[in-house]
DNA sequence: GCAGTTGCTGACATTATTGTAAGTAACGGA
DNA sequence: TCCGTTACTTACAATAATGTCAGCAACTGC
């Protein structure tokens, strides 16, 4: 029996999905799954918990919905930067992963299952599928025009491939144990030293 | 009431604790920290639950023995192949890391929190906590004799510093996101291509 | 103003999971 | 062979999480 005759705010659909995807996304970065619970999610938003039920059908849909929406968002995020140079493609990707912690996102969109081997469909509308393609194709290019202007040999695809590659996981990688690593190797922590470790792979990649 | 006179196991509480460590690990490996309930766990063993309560006190007692034992073990691994030429350690590393699952067991004790920045000493003895500066100091001297040998200039140690932990942070993000990589570039995916980055990746860092 | 649609709520059902208590049996030492 | 220790069990308590249901209220079109 509500006495509450207080104002209830009412906000359109896609409005309240955004909301709470929000939260819930905010939730995961910080926290790893198990940090979602609908309880808490609802509160960070402000409804009840049934109302996120009413809107995605199950947790395991909000879940969907949030991965879907990672990948989606991680796609535009690095796409956004594919005809920068080498040195600012790594700072962006490392930005991108790091900073926002998408790192995290993507890891645990991974683990999941839905954007391995065989998944990948499943997530997004599978626009992303040959991103990293995509962007070596990009790369490779403007390598070759380089290779050209200065008169020097056109660089093997493959070479390529592998460079993008090694950006992708060492950017990934850094973002996950970046700070141990520091720590590790008895370097003083700051974001010094994994900036000048980018300035210097930047250098390493471009040969 | 327990009708139940059939015999009853008793292991030492070491081997009882390795036991359910072990089939601890496996879940966590394959289904991330959500796996671990201590009824499966259990069951796994071939015990009830309240076993492992008796001897990790609590669900978090055994997941920090967990973390502790995960650490201990990675440390062991890494540092047996110290001695190894750049492609061997890169191969050892990728090993330990990515097929026995051990990259996913350090990134989740790295968001545990308990090995990042602050916290280290709080799990193993701390014997690890220089790991990476031991595999460095042990690569620089051997990096430095070769260039003697051959009459080079002597590398620099920030490149060596920096050098492994690009092979850290590679091998790591490698183990963890490579098959969507792979796939995400439109390679046939196979060990094949991840084998020959590795071969590239060696090359590269050997200059 | 009226009615239909639907975002949203409160209370409840269900179930899963951690943790507790008390007792049993296996082993080791005397 | 008895005795103490302790690994381990069954039964239960407590809590917390997802999911269901009936109804309310805010907006829309008429």
């Amino acid at each position: 029996m509500p006495a509450r005759t207080a104002s209830r705010r009412r906000r359109t659909a896609g409005e309240a999905k955004r909301l709470i995807l929000e939260a819930a996304e905010k939730r995961l970065m910080e926290g790893g799954p198990e940090a979602i619970r609908l309880q808490d999610v609802a509160a960070d938003v402000g409804v009840s918990h049934p109302a996120i039920l009413h809107h995605f059908g199950s947790r395991e849909g909000l879940m969907l919905a949030l991965e879907n929406r990672a990948l989606t968002r991680l796609r535009d995020d690095l796409l956004g930067s594919a005809d920068a140079s080498t040195q600012e493609v790594l700072d962006q990707v490392y930005a991108t992963l790091g900073d926002k912690g998408y790192a995290r996102l993507l890891n645990w969109a991974v683990q999941r299952g839905l954007v391995g081997p065989e998944g990948a469909a499943a997530a997004a509308d599978g626009s992303g599928e040959h991103m990293i393609r995509d962007l070596a194709d990009a790369w490779h290019a403007s390598r070759c025009e380089d290779a050209d202007a200065t008169g020097l040999a056109a660089p093997d695809r493959e070479d390529t491939d592998f460079a993008v590659r090694l950006a992708a996981t060492a950017m990934f990688g850094e973002a996950l144990i970046g700070p141990l690593l520091t720590r590790s190797a008895g370097l003083g922590d700051d974001a010094q030293v994994r900036r000048r470790f980018r300035r210097w792979l930047g250098e390493l990649l471009s040969d």
